[in-house]
Order: C-alpha cells, then structure tokens, then sequence
DNA sequence: TCGATGGTTCGGGTACAATCGAACTAGCTC
DNA sequence: GAGCTAGTTCGATTGTACCCGAACCATCGA
C-alpha cells in the first residue's frame, strides 16, 4: 500500500490552501466536492491528460484540502471539512457561496 | 499622473484573489490592513527591495484586493472592503479570523 | 497468469512568479 | 533649477508551476 501524505490539521497553512485554491481546475474540484461527498478521480470530466489531474490532486491534498481514501483500485476523494472549519472557520462556507465568475 | 489599474467588482476573480493571497508577504500585507484603514507602502516594514515590495502591491491591486490612492508623493493603499465583501462575503471575515501559523 | 482498470511517478518543455539592483519619474522643498 | 523623497519600471536571474506522454504499479476479474 502506498502512503499518501497529507498535513495534520494544526499544519494546514493558509497561504498553501490559498495557492492550491489559485487555479481554476482545482477551485473547480473544490466546489464540486462542496456538492458530493466523495469522488473517484474518473468522476471529474476534466480535459488534460490524467497526470495533469493527478497532479491536482497531490497538490490539494498536499495542502490540506482533501483527503483520499483507497478502495482496490480507485481513489476516492473528498474534502476535509471538519478540519478545514476547524482552522478556518468560515472559508468553505465562503466558496459554497461564491458567484461566478472565478 | 500615473493611471493604477485595479479590476472592476465584477471582474474580481476568486482564483486571482487567491493566487494574490498564496504568497505569504502579500498575506501578511492584508492582514496589517484589516487592522489599519490605509497604509502608505513605506509604512511595511518588510525585508527586501523596494521593488520587490512594489511588485506585490501591484499584484494585490491587480487582483481587485487593494486600491491605492496617491497624494503628492506617497502612496495610500487600503482595502477594497466593500468590494470583496459583496463579491466574495466571508472572505475578508474569514481573514480577519483565521490563527497563525499562515 | 494475463490483461484491463485506475492511478502515480518520472522527465522534460514552457510559462509564469519572486527577487534584486539600477535607472527612472513625479512631487515637494529650498 | 537642485536635490530629496516615495515609489515605479526595467532587465536579468532564479525558482517554481502547469502540462504532457511514457513508463510504472496495484488491484481485480477471467
């Protein structure tokens, strides 16, 4: 089994959720993550080679966004809710509510 | 005089926020003018050149977070309130919340 | 065991961002 | 005008991010 590194909650750093946050395939992840529980990495019909997603997804998760839990072969992925409101309350309520355009 | 572009409200991007905001200088720099109405740039007192310091007001008034309002030779920058509270509410009160570390 | 599935990792190209010093500009004061 | 102050712009360097294809690795089913 592989082990998939993500911070504790007390070292979730703002200023890394902000720059995962930052691209706009990411923010799209989070906020269709704000509406599903979980998701498999094949669930997000996003164009680009799956590298390219899979590196999204290291990248969130790296920052403290998401947490991915593994079931055979798919890796299913969701947010981190209790521990981002932990540390900053208010953030994903604030991306629940927020207006296009991002 | 110089014309200092800064976006309209309806054309903040929540991603060009948050890319302005993942840089922790620019963090820091908000988070003093939550505290602080306005503030010239001289009033920083932060490491490293001068222009690098003017490229990171630049960038968080480009991103719509700042605007900067000149008299004589100085520079007043404050923060666009009542713009990000209607485009993005909670955002800046999420901020203004949020604990070390960032 | 073989192949298909669902991903990760690696290497490389390209683009963008942070930083700096040096040069520049606009306004104030003398 | 001369010189100072506050800040911007320029050019270069360095580092980092995004993106891709190719290779790799588990797991599951036949």
């Amino acid at each position: 089994m592989k082990i998939l590194y993500q911070p504790r909650t007390p070292d979730i750093l703002l200023s890394n959720v902000f720059a995962a946050l930052s691209d706009p395939i990411r923010l799209h992840i989070v906020r269709l993550l704000l509406r599903t529980p979980e998701l498999t990495c094949g669930d997000f019909e996003i164009a680009g080679a799956k590298s390219t997603l899979s590196h999204h997804f290291k990248t969130l998760r790296e920052a403290g966004v998401t947490s991915t839990r593994v079931e055979g072969v798919q890796h299913f992925i969701s947010l981190r809710r209790d521990d981002l409101d932990a540390r900053f309350p208010g953030l994903l309520a604030m991306l629940a509510r927020a207006e296009e355009p991002f």
